[in-house]
DNA sequence: GCACTATCGTCAAGTAGGTTGACTATCATG
DNA sequence: CATGATAGTCAACCTACTTGACGATAGTGC
């Protein structure tokens, strides 16, 4: 039995920045996986909004995920196995690879772009155009850059 | 080199949402490590919201946190361990075990308050208190329950 | 032209924070 | 009072990272 009158002290904007965030992921990954990219419930998916479409430097995606090199090479490698990027070496750096989509992985990059904008126009409808565009500026304050 | 211009499509609602609980999350540790509670940069910490001031069954904790019974289980033994929570068998159920806080415990627990109102009233400054108003409105509709 | 140092990708091992499965002790029910 | 459900525990495994070491290539000062 479980009383709920406790007060358990999770209510606060932390938990509700949280618990809205993980709302979000879990519809877009619904999304994905309804589009049938199962894969996208999992971590390799990450790499995905790095990969550019002339491809790009696995170093630059290094950089810019905010994680170890090593971290990335693995999501990369899984994601190559899975046929969904592969990697050339860089014609101008004898010791880069450059990263490509193949067809598989351009189309799961343009339903992600999709699911995006639905679960954006979800959220869109629940708001009011308004109060939408108000917590992208509040979370914005918030949020890392201006 | 790293190209600013290309836009990495990362910059929508979800990543906004998961971006500004991260920073909150941030700022929250940060002030519980000022307070010499250096473990609450680490996962037990997650406990501590669901233990009330009278104990709280461990059962009873593994049903709101969402989480496996062993992986709350192995959270309490480590605070239990570093002397934050200690566990006392249920006088009404021989199979139940009552966690409690410590003296160190509830010290936490009273600085995680300030912690998350000082946290709090940053945000408040930085946006004004009419729009962190409507931020958290928005966020609870966005958020599981109402 | 050559030593020196930095960078790129890779191999390997370790860690944090979970998961599932199997088991014992206790409780609740018909 | 047999049967099934629940509370906690032990163990093995998994994912998504981490740090450390290393060879190959690139750029730099001299």
């Amino acid at each position: 039995m479980v009383k709920q009158a406790d007060d358990f002290r999770i209510d606060h904007v932390g938990w509700r920045l949280w618990d809205a965030a993980a709302k979000w992921k879990e519809k877009f990954a619904a999304e994905m996986v309804a589009m049938g990219h199962d894969w996208y419930a999992e971590a390799r998916s990450r790499v995905v909004p790095y990969v550019g479409p002339k491809g790009t430097r696995q170093s630059d995606i290094v950089a810019r995920m905010g994680v170890s090199k090593q971290a990335v090479q693995q999501l990369i490698l899984d994601l190559e196995e899975s046929g969904i990027v592969r990697r050339e070496p860089d014609p101008d750096d004898g010791r880069g690879k450059i990263v490509h989509f193949t067809e598989r992985g351009l189309t799961a990059q343009r339903d992600s772009q999709k699911a995006k904008r639905k679960v954006e126009a979800e959220i869109k409808a629940l708001l009011g155009d308004e109060d939408f565009e108000r917590l992208v500026s509040a979370l914005r304050k918030i949020g890392s850059d201006a």
